[in-house]
DNA sequence: ATTGAGAGCGCG
DNA sequence: AAAGCGCGCTCTCAAT
């Protein structure tokens, strides 16, 4: 059951819709106070609030200090819909661009946004999963499956991934959707282009319509579910310990300079630069032209400033170039004014942008969340009383591979035999196929990337031959972007096409008279859209397995309860997780999970159980193994494994 | 003054 | 050993 939440006016309207798209009862409307306690009424209820855009609504729900347990992201699913190859003869795909294409295409608008309700976020997308029982996947046309019943019978088989011509113009890359535009007006009126009701009709029709309903609809609830816990990460925050970040700034840097003043070490090594160089004071070692040019009037052989490069060189200025490189992108990256932008009270409320990838990952704004440097996250600290739980999958896009292609062996080489070791690149090893852990590691991912030279390319072939089926896989994948054909991933969502340009320069290669370097620019653009295409397939799995984590995560910790053990402390997160384990960070493969210290097994148990959830979800009973490291510990820094 | 590109590094 | 996927951020410098 939906309920569509919809502004109306100063008011806002609520709407029961079934499963099926079928309005039941009367439109209620409620005071914008009033919605806070119609969801707390009817959290019990297992409703799925629907609504244009998650980071419009959600936060200020937060704010009261109530959690929502399921969502319909409208702009999320809308923009899945679109260019999925399951939906693509769906009226919702075929119809052109509507007012939902804007709202998903359209780059956040810069700075805060003045509109009370919004928050400069991106989007959230959401829904908490689903039961397994109510989730099998759909059985598709093309995908019967004999296997007898239950949530692991999925019928989707690997043969389905393959391009599917039939899909909407491309709407462009990324859906850097807007979370501001908060819809005035969005009513239930059918002139209003951003009527959610028939919006939410459209797409409940588009599903049931499309090729395989089941896929889509995982996917869409597990987009969904992604930009509720995204919204309730930054709601939470990680928890950030501005002394020892300050700490490991003034370790490295010296203590903080005044404005406009370099940090003490860095002035010093920007000396030692000038004295190498025999430069005179005057030389900005921040300005590559003019580094570069001392450099060349030194005698170092430099041809880039890239650190690889350098290092490759002798000459008495590399190593202070290097260390000054290194702590000038502390400073200016992660340095104090980061921590006062960012991390001000003790929180660094990470803004999470919801399928802003083309493959379906996360990207993030603001504060660069997903490039958190490894040298300060000893400024994660967990809360007194508190604890991390820290988990990644482990090789997660090689085993995706091996899943996606139902390659029997290559899974098996993933999967521990006696508690041995989870490491797939030593099981690769362990087959025979490669002779090191590093030929294995980079083998796989020059095959998923599209590697052509050195070991990776030297490797393939032994891979190719171990491993038919996954190797193959990326190979279809990579041709099909070649032809300019759109890939799927695993739940169904689509490549983009490649844009008008690249089919003009195609074109031009087979004009009479094309030059050479026409030919070998289209050739070049070709091979590089199939090592994208190839790569999407296995990328944009990967990001649906982690969905489908997060999302089963989010929903088993709040089932654990609050913390009643003696001696709970409340902690310093807010309601309503202020005596719950709840999510603070993900960074595709892993999460951070705050918890009450007595928690910390149970969590960590339930982390694990979630991540076999998510591999049974994507690929049924596939004997497939999705291993975690997890750490308990109270300093993010500490759980690298 | 503001904008865009290029370079470079951080993360997975 | 620096090729081959996906991002965001910050800096400088030239163009507007």
């Amino acid at each position: 059951m939906h309920t569509v939440v919809s502004q109306d006016g100063a008011d806002i309207g609520l709407r029961s819709v079934s499963d099926t798209g079928t309005p039941e009862g009367e439109a209620h409307v409620v005071e914008a106070s009033g919605l806070t306690r119609e969801v707390m009424a009817a959290e019990s209820s297992h409703v799925r609030w629907t609504w244009d855009d998650t980071n419009g609504w959600y936060p200020a729900l937060l704010a009261e200090g109530v959690r929502v347990d399921r969502a319909h992201d409208l702009r999320l699913a809308h923009a899945v819909l679109r260019t999925s190859a399951l939906s693509a003869r769906t009226a919702l795909a075929e119809a052109g661009p509507t007012a939902w294409d804007r709202l998903a295409a359209v780059p956040p608008p810069g700075g805060p946004t003045a509109a009370a309700l919004v928050r400069p976020d991106r989007h959230p997308g959401s829904e908490p999963l689903f039961d397994l029982g109510t989730v099998s996947p759909g059985r598709g046309p093309s995908t019967a499956d004999g296997a007898a019943s239950g949530p692991s019978a999925s019928g989707l088989r690997p043969g389905n991934l393959g391009p599917g011509n039939l899909g909407p113009a491309n709407l462009g890359p990324a859906n850097l959707g807007t979370a501001g535009i908060a819809a005035p007006g969005v009513g239930t009126d059918p002139a209003n282009p951003l009527d959610p009701l028939t919006e939410l009709t459209a797409q409940l029709r588009a599903i049931k319509d499309s090729t395989d309903p089941g896929r889509l609809r995982l996917l869409l609830a597990a987009e969904s579910a992604g930009a509720l816990a995204a919204a309730e990460m930054h709601h939470a925050g990680l928890p950030w310990r501005g002394d020892i970040h300050d700490q490991i700034l003034t370790e490295a840097l010296g203590p903080r300079p005044r404005p406009g003043a370099r940090p003490a070490k860095l002035e010093a090594l920007a000396n030692q630069i000038r004295s190498a160089l025999d430069a005179p004071p005057t030389l900005n070692p921040d300005s590559h032209p003019d580094l570069l040019r001392a450099m060349e009037y030194a005698g170092v052989g430099a041809r880039s400033l890239r650190k690889w490069e350098l290092e490759k060189l002798d000459h008495p200025v590399i190593a202070p170039l290097l260390e000054y490189k290194s702590l000038y992108r502390l400073y200016t990256a992660n340095g104090w004014n980061w921590l006062d932008t960012w991390a001000p009270d003790g929180r660094f409320r990470m803004e999470y942008v919801v399928g802003g990838v083309v493959t379906g990952r996360w990207a993030s704004t603001g504060g660069g969340a997903l490039q958190l440097p490894h040298n300060v996250r000893r400024a994660v600290v967990s809360d007194p009383g508190w604890t991390f739980v820290v988990a990644d999958a482990a090789q997660l896009e090689p085993r995706v591979l091996a899943a996606l292609a139902r390659d029997e062996r290559m899974a098996a080489a993933g999967r521990s035999k006696d508690g041995a070791s989870t490491d797939m690149y030593a099981g690769i090893v362990a087959t025979g196929a490669v002779d090191s852990r590093e030929h294995a590691k980079v083998g796989m991912l020059g095959a998923m990337y599209g590697g052509t030279t050195g070991v990776s390319a030297q490797v393939l072939p032994r891979l190719a031959r171990a491993f038919p089926q996954a190797i193959d896989l990326v190979e279809r994948a990579a041709r099909a972007g070649e032809r300019g054909e759109v890939v799927t991933t695993r739940l169904g969502r689509s490549s983009p096409r490649p844009g008008e340009s690249w089919a003009a320069v195609q074109g031009s290669a087979f004009d009479e008279d094309a030059g050479a370097d026409a030919q070998s620019r289209a050739r070049s653009q070709t091979r590089s859209w199939g090592r994208f295409t190839r790569n999407f397939v296995v990328q944009g799995t990967a990001a649906e397995w982690a969905l489908c984590w997060i999302a089963s995560i989010r929903r088993r910790l709040w089932a654990l309860g609050e913390d009643t053990s003696d001696g709970a402390r409340p902690g310093l997160a807010p309601a309503p997780f202020d005596r719950r384990p709840h999510l603070v960070f993900f960074l595709h493969d892993e999460i951070v999970v705050h918890a009450p210290a007595a928690l910390a097994d149970v969590v960590a148990q339930e982390v694990r159980a979630a991540a076999e959830e998510a591999g049974r979800l994507l690929f049924g009973d596939f004997p497939v193994d999705f291993p975690l490291s997890v750490a308990v510990t109270e300093s993010y820094a500490d759980a690298k494994g």
